[in-house]
DNA sequence: AAGCGCGTTACGATAGGCGTAACTTGAAAT
DNA sequence: ATTTCAAGTTACGCCTATCGTAACGCGCTT
């Protein structure tokens, strides 16, 4: 009877479906009633009573040709939410600090839905940098996101960890057993840094910001090109974005 | 039978609904469920069922006391949704430009729902400066977001302007037919600037964004303090977003 | 201890919303 | 020009998802 949520439902299904749709044409701008109907395996008539819902309060924006996009109303929804969610509100000052220091791209991640998750950035006044877009989903397991792994309890862990690991670069790690061991030594040191497993050319590195009782909820992270970052300025990253970490977890309140 | 719409209604209600609970936590961070519901008018359990269905999508989050936020998911459609909205994509950069030669706040307004609505803005690096907000209203007949109005049809421009006039300030304009000899002057001389309408000690300059059809479709605005406002400045403005609307108008591809 | 108000659950009645099928439109193909 | 096809839309009767009532547990105040 209810194939998406086995047990009892105590949730609005047309409302699901509805945030589906929202979803959707977030992802795909300029897409049409039929596609986000074949998208989510659902009949075109309730789509468009959807669709039509959703345009009469402004979260979408049909064109003239038949295309819908997000609308203003979502442009506010977003700003308002950049100022209630309390990570994301402290630590955007605090990336723009590391930021300015290190003169590098910086971004907040947390783990979502089994990858890693950017809900804020920081991003230098400088010809060539690092592209970071909020919003953007990475592979926990490569590149320096992993430090969002490495605190885990090691079922979970393994449980994040796919069969097979994705390779991006050909300096992914793409070997199960390896990557633990990776995590195990991430534990011990408080960081992570990763030469080209993401992207070629581009280091990173990543501290956890911890809860109250040590848990991990996000990471902070450098994004660099490689060829003008020495060892010594991953050394002065590392001091900042852990300071930044400490900062953070402070005004969160612990 | 639908007392809102009472046409045949092609839309989703309880969709509709849950748009409602979504707006009023935007507007009412920390919001508890009751407060809500008695918002809305609607029943607790109904309510909940729509706060649960939007916190599995992380549309928003229930704190550890029971009070409800916007949550991640929202900063994500709000971050896609700038990407996408056409005005507001092109009018940053332009925003920016002008924000920047006059040292000054800039806005991006349009007509939403009977008020003025900000959808975008540049705050330069100042330590005095007007403070803009993306999503906060204004009245459309006070200040020179008058603009907005003076290019409407008549008929529609009268059902605009509500019987009596929200004073602001001293300065705000209160009759209706002041108003309207207003208007006609705005849109003979192309802009509208307006000396503490809104704000004691603001100055406001706006000038209307043109689609191809020669209607209105925003206005971009420079506000500053009085005191440091020179007639040269406010002529200098003028001349700014002059440029910028015209290029915003030729950018949307007229 | 009693009272209040909050959040929550259970459940049966019902109307809201669903899918089928049919129609319109416009573009592509013959 | 005629046909074909698919997209978007409308209509409508059936059915189930969703609603509100009522009741419960819980914490806080009186």
């Amino acid at each position: 009877m209810d194939k998406r949520n086995p047990s009892k439902s105590n949730i609005v299904q047309s409302v699901d479906v509805c945030i589906e749709v929202l979803l959707n044409v977030a992802k795909n701008p300029d897409i049409r009633l039929t596609e986000v109907a074949q998208n989510l395996g659902e009949t075109k008539p309730r789509i468009l009573r959807m669709l039509r819902t959703l345009e009469r309060r402004g979260l979408v924006r049909k064109s003239g040709t038949g295309t819908y996009r997000l609308g203003t109303t979502a442009i506010i929804l977003g700003t308002a939410a950049s100022t209630q969610v309390d990570l994301v509100r402290i630590a955007n000052p605090i990336l723009e600090e590391v930021g300015q220091k290190a003169n590098e791209t910086t971004q907040l991640r947390i783990i979502d839905n089994g990858e890693s998750l950017c809900i804020a950035k920081f991003e230098p006044m400088r010809d060539l940098r690092v592209q970071a877009m909020i919003g953007r989903r990475r592979p926990l397991t490569a590149g320096s996101y992993k430090v969002l792994l490495a605190y885990l309890h090691p079922q979970v862990q393994l449980q994040m960890i796919p069969e097979t690991l994705p390779r991006l670069t050909k300096r992914t790690i793409t070997d199960r057993g390896k990557l633990v061991a990776e995590l195990d030594k991430i534990r011990r040191q408080g960081f992570c840094v990763s030469y080209g497993e993401v992207s070629d050319q581009l280091v990173s590195v990543s501290v956890p910001v911890l809860a109250f009782d040590g848990s991990v909820i996000a990471a902070v992270n450098v994004g660099a090109p490689a060829f003008r970052t020495q060892k010594s300025d991953v050394d002065r990253f590392i001091v900042l974005l852990k300071e930044a970490s400490s900062k953070i977890s402070a005004r969160l309140g612990w």
